[in-house]
DNA sequence: CTGAAAGCGCTTACAG
DNA sequence: CTGAAAGCGCTTACAG
């Protein structure tokens, strides 16, 4: 333990305002406003005599700016957001991280909001709403209402969505055209010959529900080829590491194993092959494998996971598009930027 | 794309305040508050005509509460935050959910606000210093300074920090027992008869540096049965899968392999086991396994990994505990709270 | 170069 | 039951 604390007062104290500095100092507040935050009024800076007193000062009270005073006059709450759905992954951490780098300097914090399907779906936005930050990139995969994406922009937030279908609107879109990156996964699969194609689906994907893209473009492909479409070989265990382990030994006892399995998520994937391997099925001789969504954990495995998603780790154009929106203050046109997803051969198919 | 919005002025409308819907709504700005907020001052709450009137003209203006403005005036953020150190896990992603779900009836917002290494340090606590948020969990293996919490906590910020070694000091503390936990699980492998015992370390971790504690845990409990630890026993790639796999299928090719191994973290201990797996080498038979950390994945892989964690998936202590010292407003005494760490036996150790 | 003062948008005793 | 007014802690033209 530290003990370099002075000595408190005993009692809890409540923060030192800049009036508190102001008083010690022997200055105004104007004067404290104006060497703690580095700005300039019309004149110039206080002297340097003056500023080092107040420096002295604030640091002798522990003084800290109010955020919330600073940001109602300001009426900027240097606040970034990254909203996305849970489970957190490798993804949003790096742009989570990325952009606290690139911001920094700035002087910009930056926080992550999960907006889960179990919590009150309102609460991150309502938080957007409210002012609470200045912008935020919505990540793929958060359901996203284009009514309320259009408001939020209108009442000043800036906004960079990544998401295939909603039109840029006072925010920008990021498209990743991940349809057609799942598409080329499972041509790639028929093109090698596969006829029996499974495919692990998300829980909450539908044929004909929104959100389920992989479904079916799954099905379009197989349709396409005139390639029969088992009820069993479509299993909602995507989600589940367990169940996906569990479902593709399952499916590989069945009469007619298939020779090939399209996930809709790397998780389910990397399950498979274990599952494949345990029950001593070669990979990719007997049993196809493509994932989505480009984890680390598929160049782990061996072999390693071939997969749909970003090549490129770098959301630099995200982030300078987040950053260049909040400062233009709604002026900038909307854009939609392009991102594209791609099917990245590997060991597994 | 809806189309249900009313048709827009065309220009960047800025926020509507309290003082349109007032005059909208033929009252004054005291009533909004009032029907908006739900509170009541000392009178008697106004009549359902009044607010009603009120609540169709917020409604027209898509008015929103100003958060800035209702947080400086009442000295209340109503935003708790969870700080820790990524990569997310599981455990962040599900202590950030059952927070959300345990505070949505008082009205506050969940953030996560992730203190990477590689980002400048202090981002985080600055923000927490400035009032950003009324309180926040830290999570273990969150680098915290004691001086730094106890000025937080002074100047009101409520604080529940889990860490093994801080005092609590004006903020509550939780401990997890780790080191006896994982001394239980060197232990366990020493009484099972191994003798080369391998310990993947992670990265920063030194025989003499703090927040070591797993290594020197490890160094003791080999040290007290006279056990020998090799150089070459001990890898520092414990953060990195490629670098676990590839190190453990590097030692069981040595002349002479360890018989057991000790992971920092059960991610490493899951890719030592496939390692070990693909070098033809049987878990826990001829070489046992034990992480730390008690991840989901851990139950997956075949066999499923013993380890060391919490056994408990249930951090309702803890939110509790944080929403009390929240409401307290600093005239709470300082409790440490327990939530220990165990031995989970499972297949591969 | 520095200070007095207005005002950001709310909430809340206090009068009426 | 409702309104006029003060004030939360800052920032920033505006005078001096």
């Amino acid at each position: 333990m530290s003990t370099s604390e002075p000595p408190s007062s005993g009692r809890a104290t409540s923060r030192p305002t800049q009036r508190d500095v102001a008083r010690l100092a022997g200055v105004s507040t104007a004067t404290v406003s104006y060497v703690l935050s580095g700005r300039r009024g019309p004149g110039r800076l206080p002297t340097p005599e003056t500023a080092e007193r107040v420096a002295r000062a604030a640091d002798e009270l522990g003084y800290a700016v109010d955020h919330m005073a600073r940001s109602l006059r300001r009426q900027r709450s240097e606040v970034l957001a990254v909203v996305y759905t849970p489970p957190s992954s490798p993804w949003s951490d790096l742009l989570v991280e990325q952009l606290q780098t690139q911001v920094a300097d700035r002087g910009e914090t930056v926080i992550a909001l999960p907006v889960s399907a179990t919590t009150p779906p309102d609460t991150a936005w309502r938080a957007l709403r409210r002012g609470y930050v200045d912008g935020a990139i919505v990540l793929a995969d958060t359901p996203v209402d284009a009514t309320e994406l259009r408001a939020l922009a209108r009442r000043g937030l800036g906004l960079v969505v990544v998401d295939e279908d909603v039109e840029p609107d006072g925010f920008d879109v990021v498209r990743q055209g991940r349809a057609a990156a799942c598409r080329a996964a499972v041509e790639h699969l028929v093109a090698a010959g596969h006829r029996r194609i499974g495919y692990l689906a998300q829980a909450h994907e539908t044929a004909d529900g929104p959100g389920s893209l992989r479904l079916r473009t799954y099905l379009d492909v197989m349709a396409a080829h005139g390639l029969p479409v088992d009820a069993e070989l479509v299993r909602p265990v995507a989600d589940s590491r367990s169940a996906a382990y569990a479902a593709v030994q399952e499916l590989l006892r069945q009469l007619r194993p298939p020779t090939a399995l399209f996930s809709a998520t790397d998780r389910a994937a990397v399950d498979g092959i274990w599952a494949a391997r345990d029950a001593g099925v070669r990979v990719p001789d007997d049993l196809a494998v493509i994932g989505v969504g480009n984890i680390a954990e598929g160049l782990m495995i061996s072999p390693p996971l071939t997969t749909v998603g970003a090549p490129e780790l770098d959301f630099t154009p995200l982030v300078q598009r987040l950053v260049a929106r909040v400062d233009s203050r709604e002026t900038l046109a909307s854009e939609t930027l392009e991102m594209p997803w791609t099917l990245i051969r590997r060991g597994s198919a």
